[in-house]
DNA sequence: TTTAGGG
DNA sequence: CCCTAAA
């Protein structure tokens, strides 16, 4: 069996009495888990749900299509013979394409149906492995896994197809009302990469080569399918070990379906409502022949329990082969950082979805989620099919968990029927200026109507440290972030925070349009002011504008020598003097009008070549800067 | 994306 | 500072 774990994905796996179950992925915890027993199964199993009848497995799949099985997406982890191995870059598709573009899970399907109706039938292919709620009624089209049923005891049956999406795709019906968040966000899992580095894999790889899917390909399904392209299925397809229990299917055809439900608990530790004995005996077999690699597997995996009240208990992790250098975080290092539902009654399922993505910020819609009782699929047999969010969407959550550990939440969170919806700044938010006064906070001046639709907004006031830049350069220069809020997002946003220029800053602006000219703002920018995030090459550009202005470069038709009115940061005269002089050299009002206003005789003077006079006035300048 | 310019 | 057109 094989489980998808997109690029960069890690699953963490425990085994508990020969079942492995997907606790973590990405090192976070799984709300839902995913079970693989020691054999090509799969499970689903609520959380903490004591409640058997909560217990959703694929036999229910498999047997009974109507079961309550919630929906699941999984691209974990490649699963061969209860070997786990991780399927490398090659052979996955991307999840966020899939995810994101319909039309790629189309072509996807559209493979597997080709294949499908080529005769491949016998191929084991979990895809995009969704489960069903709600799937009533005697519509028993879970694609392949009833041909799976039917054909396990055929001989030539080496492989089987598990695509339990393909009709509803192509339908245009697909429901995934509930996704296991299996693509986690990057940055959380930046936060372990130092410690997970000290893991070492390096012995499983060479254990373990049998398990790399190169090989899982080679063994079967070259043989019969080489007159395919592989790489039109590599990254789904594995074989299935079905054969070998074909071959000895024979002592296990006299037992009943009783015999056959012991021995399957004797192997699994658990029991089974399968009725069918082709799944029985099958699995048997498989659990037979596969267990003692696993056992010799999962002792020679790394084994990491941090909750060691369980002494059977072993979480395994992937090797890391072929997985992206130091992506593996110890499972506790995440739980730790971000709970899985805090504070959140466990019966309260919703909340705690809601919770769970919250802390996850990650791209995830729950619209229906498990039922805590066992009731539930005829109630939601939800419509809409669950999309990737956009990029935007993604950065915009982003932002919004940034807001929220700063203290300053700006976006708004609507939930409505169980989809997460982010509001995007400045819905809400009235945009303007804010008055004349000089409060600060003036653009948070919100009408209550909009405010009551702030469901989280908590605009935290920030004090406000404009009249205590002081001039010295180093602390001004250094001390940014706080204020410097920008948003330029589309929409309205907030202004951005007016920061007071000091006089470094403006010595510095003057150097720069010395040195490099009037207009080479991101130069400038670039060059000189790069440690001031808050200022960009049109605050620089403005700024200089501004300086002209003040320094009556521009105002030789009016009053002349209009010292600063009212700045709040006073400009020295050579300061002024020396602008007035770039303002020469470097006429930044390219309007001739204003040109000729400014007077000829100086710019004449000083210089005569125009960019050439650059160097030449800049020491000019620096004289006078001096003095 | 950067610059110029109006607001 | 914001916004936009233009390059």
């Amino acid at each position: 069996m094989i489980l998808f774990y997109s690029r960069g994905s890690h699953v963490g796996l425990q085994r508990v009495k020969g079942i492995f179950y997907v606790n973590t992925i990405n090192g976070l915890p799984c709300s839902s888990e995913l079970c693989l027993d020691s054999m090509n199964m799969l499970e689903v199993q609520r959380e903490n749900c004591k409640n058997p009848a909560a217990r959703y497995s694929v036999e229910n799949i498999w047997t009974n299509p109507s079961a309550s099985l919630n929906h699941l997406t999984n691209k974990f982890a490649r699963i061969q013979g209860g070997s786990f191995v991780p399927a490398s870059g090659d052979d996955i598709m991307e999840v966020e394409q899939l995810l994101a573009e319909p039309q790629i899970q189309k072509d996807l399907i559209d493979d597997i149906s080709k294949m499908s109706s080529e005769g491949f039938e016998n191929c084991l292919v979990v895809g995009e492995f969704a489960c069903y709620a709600g799937y009533s009624d005697q519509k028993t089209d879970l694609g392949i896994l009833d041909l799976d049923t039917e054909q396990a005891g055929n001989a030539g049956s080496k492989y089987e197809f598990v695509d339990s999406i393909l009709h509803e795709v192509d339908g245009g019906n697909l429901n995934m009302p509930y996704n296991i968040p299996c693509v986690c966000p990057n940055y959380i899992l930046d936060t372990g990469l130092a410690e997970s580095s000290q893991m070492d894999f390096s012995s499983d790889s060479g254990t373990h080569p049998r398990n790399l899917n190169s090989e899982c390909k080679t063994e079967g399904l070259e043989r019969n399918m080489s007159n395919i392209d592989t790489s039109d299925c590599s990254h789904a397809i594995i074989p299935f070990p079905a054969a070998k229990c074909d071959q000895d299917t024979t002592f296990l055809e006299n037992m009943s379906i009783d015999e056959l439900h012991d021995a399957f608990r004797g192997m699994f530790g658990r029991d089974t409502h399968v009725k069918d004995k082709h799944w029985l005996k099958r699995r048997i077999l498989f659990g037979l022949e596969n267990l003692a690699e696993i056992d010799h597997v999962s002792s020679s995996l790394l084994e990491f329990d941090p909750c060691s009240n369980e002494q059977q208990d072993e979480l395994i992790w992937m090797p890391r082969s072929s997985l992206p250098e130091g992506l593996c975080i110890p499972f506790t290092k995440i739980s730790d950082s971000s709970p899985l539902v805090d504070g959140i009654p466990e019966n309260d399922e919703y909340a705690g979805q809601v919770a769970h993505a919250k802390h996850l910020t990650e791209v995830m819609k729950i619209e229906s989620g498990f039922s805590s009782t066992g009731e539930k699929e005829s109630a939601q047999i939800p419509a809409k099919r669950l999309r990737k969010p956009t990029r935007r969407y993604i950065e915009e959550t982003y932002e919004l968990k940034t807001r929220c550990c700063s203290g300053k939440l700006k976006a708004a969170i609507s939930s409505s029927r169980g989809v997460l919806i982010p509001v995007p700044d400045g819905v809400h938010v009235r945009r303007g200026r804010p008055r004349k006064s000089n409060n600060v906070m003036g653009d948070i001046n919100i009408g209550n109507k909009q405010q009551t639709q702030l469901s989280m907004a908590s605009i935290a006031p920030r004090a406000v440290s404009t009249s205590q830049l002081s001039d010295s350069e180093s602390q001004n220069d250094v001390s940014d972030d706080c204020g410097s809020n920008t948003r330029r997002d589309k929409g309205g946003a907030r202004r951005k925070h007016h920061r007071q220029w000091t006089l470094s800053e403006v010595i510095k602006l003057v150097d720069g349009v010395s040195q490099y000219g009037v207009g080479r703002w991101t130069e400038i920018k670039r060059l000189l002011f790069s440690a001031s995030t808050y200022r960009t090459s049109v605050d620089l550009k403005d700024k200089w504008r501004n300086l002209l202005r003040a320094s009556g470069a521009q105002l030789h038709y009016r009053k002349k020598v209009e010292p600063q009115k009212s700045m709040s940061v006073p400009i020295p005269h050579s300061v002024l003097r020396r602008i007035r002089e770039l303002s020469v050299i470097h006429p930044y009002p390219r309007d001739r009008t204003l040109r000729r206003a400014e007077g000829g005789p100086a710019a004449i003077s000083t210089s005569s070549t125009g960019s050439r006079s650059i160097k030449h006035n800049e020491h000019g300048v620096q004289r006078l800067s001096h003095t």
